[in-house]
DNA sequence: TATTGTTATACTCTATAACTATA
DNA sequence: TATAGTTATAGAGTATAACAATA
């Protein structure tokens, strides 16, 4: 089903800023996702400027805070993240006296990861702040429902 | 507000296959996008494991195609692709014999990009397969709106 | 034998600076 | 002076292999 138009006026094209036509790739969901997500990240870094915070170390405090004790595995398997890169990560949040990795008593393999008190209460200022920028995306989403759409429709991706 | 529950029986908690309290990560709307992003992107990888083609390329290829003559920084920019790093891409296309770089008259600063006849074969045959993607991929989400209510919402987040 | 943490390594993606040739 | 393409380089992120200690 093509169009054809017999005309020699200037008809509105679907064109960007750029003047350079866009819609074939613009309208590919994955490129779409790619932009949407890059942009959040984005937004994330500029907001946490202050606070050196990565999205990836973002969420492995609020793991370890969720779930103390669990080794670095655990915690790295579920954020999708290979073990070999999580000992740099997890090296850094130590550096920074926000993370401590204790020798497990069951099993002297593993490291069981713990928050110090210092990563504690970074991470309840961090949870404050991701929590207004987290209300400010669900904002420019048009509300709480539109968020939960979202998440639905992102779910099905996967 | 906070819920608690005095009970000393097993409650229905909200965790993972892994034991592991994943709800304030998972929560977060950068986190499932950035989930979602990686796994249309490895279904596109798979997907195009014999053409060789990744996401960037195919985006080029088809933005050359829809605007043949366009300068080597028209295009990167368009794709947010630094014009630094854009020309391993192009120079990747060039010697697989899918891209042209055309000195222009005008200006001859400037490289004009082609498809060759064998990129516009390449392409259409690497479109199709796409066509056969998108469509899967709006299967998931659960029809044309579903696909059209989650562009809606990506753009938002821009 | 298998697993945990680790090191080494390599490949991709991204970012900046600086060069050249043109404008 | 500014721009187009290029090179060099450095930093993230990610992937695999292999090792020591331990299970």
């Amino acid at each position: 089903m093509s169009q054809s138009f017999d005309t020699d006026t200037t008809i509105d094209l679907p064109e960007t800023d750029s003047g350079l036509r866009t819609e074939t790739t613009t309208g590919a969901i994955g490129y779409r996702l790619r932009r949407a997500q890059l942009s959040v990240f984005q937004k994330f870094l500029a907001f946490f400027d202050e606070f050196k915070l990565r999205p990836a170390e973002y969420s492995v405090l609020v793991l370890i805070d969720d779930n103390p004790g669990r080794k670095q595995t655990e915690i790295a398997e579920v954020l999708g993240i290979k073990r070999a890169n999580f000992v740099t990560l997890v090296h850094g949040l130590e550096e920074r006296g926000l993370v401590e990795r204790v020798p497990s008593a069951q099993d002297r393999r593993a490291n069981a990861l713990h928050l110090t008190a210092a990563g504690t209460a970074f991470l309840a200022t961090a949870q404050s702040r991701h929590a207004a920028l987290e209300d400010e995306t669900v904002a420019r989403l048009g509300g709480p429902a539109a968020r939960a759409q979202l998440l639905a429709l992102l779910d099905r991706l996967i």
